[in-house]
DNA sequence: GCTGTAAAGTAAACACCGTTTACATACGCT
DNA sequence: AGCGTATGTAAACGGTGTTTACTTTACAGC
């Protein structure tokens, strides 16, 4: 669990320093910006990291950015329209967070310690980063993004978002015969749900006076409930 | 489950008829409102069946009493202080049809089936008001009010808030030997974030288009799942 | 190389929101 | 009756998203 944190908070340095290059806001002499779109997506997910998805606000993207108001209309439609890439950014660290708990495991000699080792590394890797990242995470989630949509921007190297790397952990646990057919369809589901309702019970509910190390601990525990109640 | 679905449905309807007495702005003469306090609660109450904690508007509110905007800092400190009494009463309604499921059934010879039906209800119970009353559940929880705490607001008949339901149908099961010591520690979370999870996928995340008889489906599942999981 | 067009910026305004300050009213208590 | 205080109003401030009209620039084609 230490290793997890540590790889997760690697990254998240590793991400406040790029941010920097762009919060310095430097007076441009161009009357073009250059690179408005992408200026404004930065500023509004720095905005989300920090204060969750009610933090970006377009005018302050603009004023960092150095440009008038209005001018993010000539890229994006709207506030929700900003938002909305902000928050496929959001959803694409999300899916890199899963696959990096998931690369540190190979299929192995046990295929089943393998589909087991592949379902918890998916839950850990959502529970670390939603306690490493609790804007970030909330702004993935503030509004319904479509699911099954294989959009390039949600997802990480292998080409997977979320869902379909659980998707995976499950496949991988029904091939090793942990579990049964009838009992894989729709599983996702129902693994998904408890990992994020204990994410959001604690980011955003009454669990949030809870200190990391202990919802973490409760995540190993949800993961083999999961693990046993799927039937 | 139609039962269930009927019998939310007609607190719904009741629910609306009650409303529609305070919809009405009717001029008032006297200078004093009377009772401006519960007319905000009540106007914000609406708001937020129909939109969710961020449609609760204090201006909207004010003008829906027939009063003017400031008038609400007589008796809110902030537009966050009315949010926080609509919330309590979002809990209250929560609580209630937690206690309406619960009430279907009585101890009986059975034990063992009696702390199973306890924690489906407290589960479907749960689900129910979250797909029937979207707007309040989501107001519920949309910022973390303290969980022990034994607001009498936020409970019903009973005097328990949902926590405490849970609890209740949790030390059911363990008195009947359904659930061990050692599982029972905490099982609160794990079987609350489950149907917490469900649910906020469903009414503000990606699953936001599935209907919701399929949702309850898969709350069925789900609760068997923690039933069998918690060990 | 000039020029026309369309893209990408600005300026100013609008309608909201929450909130504060100063002032007005009327209720209730002695 | 009078007075204090609770409860209302009026007007204003800064913030937000958004629109309309205008200006500047980059670039493409003759």
């Amino acid at each position: 669990m230490d290793a997890v944190h540590n790889s997760l908070l690697r990254d998240t340095l590793f991400f406040e320093e790029t941010m920097k290059k762009t919060v310095a806001i430097e007076k441009r002499k161009t009357f073009r910006h250059g690179d408005l779109r992408n200026a404004l997506i930065t500023a509004g997910l720095e905005m989300a990291r920090v204060g969750g998805p009610d933090a970006v606000i377009l005018r302050q993207a603009t004023r960092e950015a150095g440009v008038s108001p209005n001018a993010a209309y000539r890229h994006f439609a709207s506030q929700s329209a900003l938002l909305d890439a902000v928050r496929s950014a959001c959803l694409s660290q999300l899916a890199t967070a899963i696959e990096d708990e998931m690369k540190k495991f190979r299929p192995g000699r046990d295929p089943q310690a393998f589909g087991r080792k592949s379902l918890r590394a998916v839950g850990m890797g959502y529970l670390g980063f939603a306690m490493r990242e609790p804007g970030m995470f909330r702004a993935a989630f503030s509004v319904p993004p479509p699911i099954h949509s294989p959009d390039p921007a949600n997802t990480a190297s292998m080409g997977l978002n979320p869902f379909q790397l659980l998707s995976l952990a499950l496949d991988r646990m029904q091939e090793s015969g942990l579990l049964a057919g009838k009992g894989r369809e729709g599983a996702e589901y129902l693994a998904w749900s408890t990992v994020h309702g204990l994410a959001l019970l604690v980011l955003e509910g009454p669990l949030h006076a809870m200190p990391p190390q202990v919802v973490l601990a409760l995540g190993e525990r949800i993961v083999v409930m999961v693990e046993r109640g799927l039937r």
